[in-house]
DNA sequence: ATGGTTGTGTTACAA
């Protein structure tokens, strides 16, 4: 079972790159992020017709998360708990061939410091939280998304430039941990131990050309998913076509 | 070179 997450960067802007790498790549579970469009306008006819089943929780012009999959999707949850009055649409869980996966926009922070990167704080707390109720449960976990975190200085090509950056903020880098403290297990770590793996190149200045990158899409597997990883990588296919996302896929295949 | 690009949706803001 393959499961892959990928911020697309506004779903309608990117349909051509998103329906060609599901027909290639074949993934059977997807988890989407900055759909940037309401549930309405998702191209959910495109989608279904390349056979998945789609659950989104979209937003207009901001954020919006989907879950694509090749099985039924059953106990879909819409939002983050812990905060009522917060009204961005980040975050989406469901289950998918007895996987709970969710799909997570992790708040980018900029710029640090001052009300953005609290939020984000907070919002990690909350996804701490979320995560103690559902490694509970002892079922296969994935929580994947665009974490907007750099785990450590290896993950980010130049720290220096990224001193001041909301990703690379003790305080954020400290919840991450958390999370894998919990038992939450780093899917691509398992495989490659350290080096650069991106997941993020920057429009701007030539980034990708010059792998100027930062690895801040990650798959947090709970123990019984992790037992039965077999492998996980980055997919550097989608960000080397034209009109691309900034992001590019990462994904894992599960012996369920 | 303190630059540069993309997307949404309006000429600003987020990333």
């Amino acid at each position: 079972m393959k499961i892959a997450s990928w911020n697309v960067n506004s779903i309608k802007a990117r349909l051509p790159r998103v329906t060609e790498w599901l027909s290639e790549f074949q993934p059977d579970v997807v988890l989407f992020q900055e759909l940037k469009c309401i549930d309405d306008n998702f191209p959910r006819m495109e989608i279904e017709d390349l056979g998945y089943n789609v659950a989104t929780h979209g937003q207009k012009t901001y954020n919006g998360v989907a879950i694509l999959s090749k099985y039924p999707i059953e106990d879909v949850m819409e939002g983050l708990p812990g905060d009522d009055d917060d009204e961005q649409a980040r975050y989406l869980e469901a289950t998918v061939n007895n996987v709970r996966v969710a799909s997570i926009y992790l708040p980018n922070g900029n710029p640090f410091p001052g009300p953005k990167f609290n939020y984000k704080i907070a919002w990690m707390d909350r996804l701490v939280a979320r995560a103690k109720e559902l490694i509970t449960h002892e079922e296969y976990l994935v929580l994947g998304g665009d974490y907007n975190v750099c785990p450590k200085d290896e993950d980010c090509y130049d720290t220096n430039r990224f001193a001041n950056d909301a990703l690379l903020q003790p305080e954020s880098r400290d919840r991450y941990f958390t999370l894998l403290n919990l038992g939450l297990t780093d899917a691509l770590r398992v495989f490659y131990t350290s080096g650069n793996n991106y997941s993020y190149w920057d429009y701007q200045a030539g980034a990708w050309q010059k792998d100027n990158g930062v690895r801040i899409d990650h798959l947090l597997l709970s123990p019984t998913a992790a037992d039965k990883l077999i492998k996980c990588d980055i997919d550097r296919t989608p960000r080397s076509k034209e009109r691309p996302s900034d992001h590019t896929p990462i994904w894992c295949e599960l012996d369920v």
